[in-house]
DNA sequence: GCTCATGGTTACCTCTTTGTACGTACTTCC
DNA sequence: GGAAGTACGTACAAAGAGGTAACCATGAGC
């Protein structure tokens, strides 16, 4: 999606709004993955093996900006890095299991047609 | 979203799969619209004022190629082309009514933010 | 004093997406 | 005969997204 990120064209309509914030293209993936649960940098890494180092922490930049994901660094070395979701993030749950859901349906059509 | 239409690390996850449909810049407005009936294009063109048109046109013909919007030419002179939903699209309403909520429960919030 | 692990950052380059501008076909209206 | 209306298609350019690879800091273990 070459959506920019501060277009006001966005903030119009609700749905194009919501899709600005989740429709990175690694970010479906990584709230699903935080939806479980509380992950470091290197375990979401593991998750998401197509997606590069750089990418990983762009998208979770982008996503803390948001609002959507808390992300904790302890003072270690090696470093330790805890990213999980906030309340506000975690109010996307009910979107993202229908996103799921109608996706696991696409696919499914997807089969039958060829 | 820079998310090359045919890659297979889409359908791995049933939520990049689904965002790989509707995550285009323009087809979640596109088929909010349609959810409320039939257009012709040149309606949709008026409710789209930011997408050019031949955004507009591209964007419907991925949907209709992913199955969710159907279009009917008429053999007229000025031409007439019709867009509406088929069954399969319909069955996106919970998810987009979804999307739609949290869109307007993110935008209340940037305003309180600032 | 060398290496490894962790979680980055940065520069550089490529590919994709989107925009702008213009051409097309055909008919009706003036 | 020239303009307007409709729904495109096409070419070119700009912007943006994403990949690769290299570098950084630092303390533990050898």
């Amino acid at each position: 999606m070459s959506r920019k990120r501060d277009d006001d064209s966005n903030t119009n309509c609700a749905v194009e709004a919501s899709l600005g914030v989740i429709g990175g293209r690694w970010k479906g993936v990584v709230l699903y993955w935080l939806l479980k649960g509380t992950h470091r940098f290197g375990e979401l890494r593991k998750r998401l093996p197509n997606c590069s180092q750089r990418m990983l922490t762009l998208q979770l930049r982008e996503l803390e900006e948001d609002g959507l994901v808390k992300r904790t660094v302890y003072a270690q070395v090696p470093p330790r890095v805890e990213y999980e979701l906030t309340a506000f993030g975690r109010s996307l749950e009910p979107v993202l299991v229908g996103l799921r859901d109608w996706g696991e349906k696409y696919k499914r059509r997807l089969q039958r047609t060829g």
